[in-house]
DNA sequence: TGTTATAGTTCACGCTATGAACCAAATTGC
DNA sequence: GCAATTTGGTTCATAGCGTGAACTATAACA
């Protein structure tokens, strides 16, 4: 897995470059989302959480998003404020509760996915379309590349 | 510019998945950069900026970093606090001070400089030699097409 | 010489995140 | 069966990130 072929100097330069761009961007685009669905941050990735799960648990949600309890304690209660998602206790085990979407959360979910398909579908749309597969073959290969490396690094 | 040729959902969620682990990627790689060298994000981020100009003003600093200067002012205190940053006036204008790195955050932003370039050398390393270079160029052609969108989202 | 613009600081505020102390329900181990 | 421990959550103190407004001091303009 170890090519060893010498990296020219300006490849690795530019390399650096565009990730720190695209980094750049997505930071931007996170902002603007926020921004324009009225939510801080965190609360806007939580949300999103429920994207995949009908049900989740604070414990969940933790891990999930990689914060700790009291952390997610403080999002959940902004959530609920803003009726977006509700509690229910959990039959099973009442120590526990169960969230999930409000009908306003489930519209909320809605209309951000559709703005995040649009904004993806636009990227898409400026590449040509012979280009489109050779990007995402190559995004993946860089992502199992970057993590790869993430391993490396612990 | 707008290749209207349909674009199939499956590639469209693979690219969304995409963007988002490298995303995710590149904030656990800042976070452990910071922890590594011990500096909160922000005065990591204002350190690096040094890199490009031998002197900055707290306004310059303002502008490249996008915050407002009263954030500056605080960044630019725990630097100085840090030793990595010294002031002086500026002789033409004796409103401004002039920041540049003192020799020990000369060091450390050698130190970050050398780390990151070695992240990046691992990643490249992880990929065969002929696929680097499509890497870079299906990486630049991704760059201009997110900057393409982003314009068009104001 | 006043008026206005610019560079920085300080302060009050709110969001993000952590860790410790705490409560209550569940699980365990005898 | 019941004490001890584990687990799910909340609350609170603390610190970093970031904004906007009020303020000081110097510079530029008219």
């Amino acid at each position: 897995m170890d090519y060893t072929v010498e990296i020219p100097e300006y490849q690795l330069k530019q390399f650096q470059e565009l990730i720190l761009k695209l980094f750049q961007c997505c930071q931007e685009r996170m902002q603007y989302q926020c921004e324009r669905f009225g939510l801080p941050d965190a609360e806007f990735r939580c949300l999103m959480l429920f994207g995949e799960e009908r049900y989740l648990t604070a414990k969940g949600i933790s891990l999930k998003m990689n914060v700790v309890k009291s952390r997610v304690s403080k999002i959940i209660e902004g959530l609920l404020k803003k009726k977006l998602v509700q509690r229910i206790k959990d039959p099973e085990d009442s120590r526990v509760s169960l969230l999930s979407l409000t009908p306003e959360g489930n519209k909320k979910l809605n209309d951000i996915n559709e703005f995040s398909n649009d904004i993806h579908y636009q990227v898409l749309m400026q590449m040509a379309p012979d280009q489109r597969k050779a990007a995402l073959t190559n995004l993946d290969i860089l992502k199992a590349s970057m993590e790869a490396v993430k391993e490396m690094m612990v």
